[in-house]
DNA sequence: CGTGGGTTTGACTATACTCAACTACGGTGG
DNA sequence: CCACCGTAGTTGAGTATAGTCAAACCCACG
């Protein structure tokens, strides 16, 4: 969909399938390729010592990855579940592999576009755990999610492709947090959480006077 | 310093200077041209309701920010401190109005290595903000600005161009917050803040034997 | 039916936030 | 020159939120 894709599908560039767990790359490696995913999950992260993560980004369908012309890795790159990707050669960057002609105006753009968004993802998640409680962030990942999987946030129905652990790492909290926030939402009616994982998002919270705690109801 | 400054100054460009505080864009309008930061010091922002301020990125000499090809800026720019920027009319990517003839593979690496650089930096945001106490983000934020500004992280002298409430709102911290942790890092004797402002990294916190509880040296 | 990874629950603690007052500094004007 | 004000920063007290450690749980898989 985004105008990007286009000038990438010009490029050189195949199909691969990585099971879940999968290293794509690992942080400090020279970058050698960039990568599109058609389907699944990727997480960038980085390790720290002691399994220690922090997850940078999650990247779906769509999504371009790993684009830097030069350098170390600044992160890992590893399938959050069964993904398959489009591998790109950074050498199909030079001018004269491209297929169709030399890079127009209008490619450069597509190019630069395809690396600015990452930097739109980044901005997001800073925003998002920017502040605001565990809730707010949980929320703001669901809100996020709904969103890139086409589906109301009002009622609809989320399959989060990676595991609580990630959202954790992802959402800067202990995996414990995560799961009294995600129980907390259940208990305030704002999700249902399905037998298969799958999670609900439910319309309006049914405003109810618990906002109002002090207040009496006119019998 | 880095490559692709040389081919930003092929593009055409101008000198402009902000006054502190001075709005460059804000969050919302269309993007119609980039900058680089040549001195001062440029805050990337959100701004929610009630003053509640998110900093994504603090921008320095050298650094490009803005670089996006349309749509809505996703954050605010500000300058911090007095600041000289030059600003590059999106249009000058057009292929037709480069001035030194058509683009080339090179020319068009040095663009996405721009692009790119934000993306580095926001994603080393997010590791600093990660984990970590307060002080380990202090800390983590004063390296960072040790390196920008050229001293030595053992015995240099810094002179951080921002506030500390934009350093508090950077590092995802109250204000209150921030200056206790400063005050916690002069009494470890890791710091020393001089009368203007200027922070003096001091060598070696002494090493001390707390960091190794259970280890048995052999004798 | 047992094993194991991923997830949940419990009890306790520590860290950082809120609200609030107070201090230091710089500029402005009488 | 000094009094005044506004902004930036610091300090204090109390509280709440999320982290840690630990154990139980559940489901998929062999």
């Amino acid at each position: 969909m985004p105008d990007h894709q286009a000038y990438l599908n010009r490029l050189r560039h195949w199909r691969v399938v990585a099971p879940k767990g999968r290293v794509i790359y690992e942080e400090g490696e020279e970058s050698i390729a960039f990568y599109r995913v058609e389907t699944g999950c990727v997480r960038l992260q980085v390790n720290a010592d002691l399994g220690h993560r922090q997850i940078l980004a999650f990247c779906l369908p769509g999504d371009v990855f790993g684009l830097q012309m030069d350098g170390p890795r600044d992160t890992s790159a590893e399938a959050a579940a069964v993904t398959t990707l489009s591998r790109f050669p950074l050498s199909a960057l030079a001018a004269d592999t491209w297929e169709a002609g030399p890079p127009n105006g209008a490619a450069i753009a597509g190019l630069i576009s395809a690396a600015t968004r990452l930097s739109t993802t980044l901005a997001d998640h800073l925003k998002g755990l920017g502040h605001g409680s565990t809730e707010d962030r949980l929320l703001w990942f669901l809100e996020w999610l709904a969103e890139r999987q086409g589906v109301s946030p009002f009622g609809g129905v989320l399959q989060p492709p990676m595991s609580r652990r990630d959202i954790a790492d992802f959402l800067c909290m202990a995996q414990e947090t995560l799961s009294r926030t995600f129980a907390r939402l259940v208990e305030r009616g704002l999700i249902r959480v399905r037998s298969d994982r799958r999670i609900q998002l439910r319309p309006r919270p049914r405003p109810r006077e618990e906002a109002g705690e002090g207040l009496q109801r006119a019998a």
